[in-house]
DNA sequence: ATAAGTTACAACCAAATGGTTGTAGATATG
DNA sequence: CATATCTACAACCATTTGGTTGTAACTTAT
């Protein structure tokens, strides 16, 4: 285990590749500043509405957004929750890889530095 | 611009794209416990010298190795550099898609309304 | 009831991805 | 020198990806 987290290898897979993606990320953006609906979305586009949904499932399938069904339309929102955990992944992923000891280690030696110079 | 990042959106794509293979974190960490030749993470994975060397080309380009010349063979290893950058640039997303606005976001908020008055 | 709006999904296509084998050029070693 | 090791890269292949158009179903409005 490289990495004690909550997420699964393959739920990994799915999150770091939805967020390779400049429209998907964008997506992203203008779904934090309230729902919108897939076709809303669409339309902020120059590309076919059938794109654009395949867009949103591919975040939908890493849990970085969520659908909502409100009447014909399915709004679309995005899930603090996951962002929040794909973040401290990322950050535990650093700090592994790059063999920092902890939080605080990095801190206490960040103090130490300030006071040295 | 959604976030204010040094990174280029293309630089963004094969970072995330980079991250989103199993094989190619693995890489990551084993050369986090030091220094390693192509062949040498080559014979640890069940698939050949050429896929191993591809991955590490993908990991090279988004730029979270760096490869250096010693001899016959080339030595891997990771990039803390650019690691932390991707940690701060997915802690960035974050804050602006969930519109969290944490403690050293208002201090600097505060700062540009003193100098503006 | 009809029409318009919204979504889902299938079928298709070109390009990219993740793997393979094979070949060739350096570099080290007997 | 001859041979083994290491890397680069081309060619190939199957699958996935990111796009398209078209069709069908459901919901709302006229």
């Amino acid at each position: 285990m490289p990495v004690k987290n909550e997420f699964e290898e393959e739920q990994i897979d799915l999150l770091f590749h939805a967020l390779s993606d400049r429209t998907r990320r964008d997506i992203m953006g203008k779904v934090s500043e309230g729902e919108q609906s897939i076709s809303d979305l669409a339309r902020q586009y120059e590309m076919s509405f059938a794109a654009i949904q395949k867009h949103v499932s591919v975040l939908e399938k890493a849990s970085l957004i969520t659908k909502r069904v409100e009447g014909r339309q399915k709004l679309v929102s995005n899930n603090p929750e996951t962002l929040r955990r794909a973040t401290e992944l990322l950050a535990d992923y650093e700090r592994i890889w790059t063999h920092r000891i902890d939080a605080i280690g990095r801190i206490l030696d960040e103090e130490q530095e300030r006071k040295e110079q």
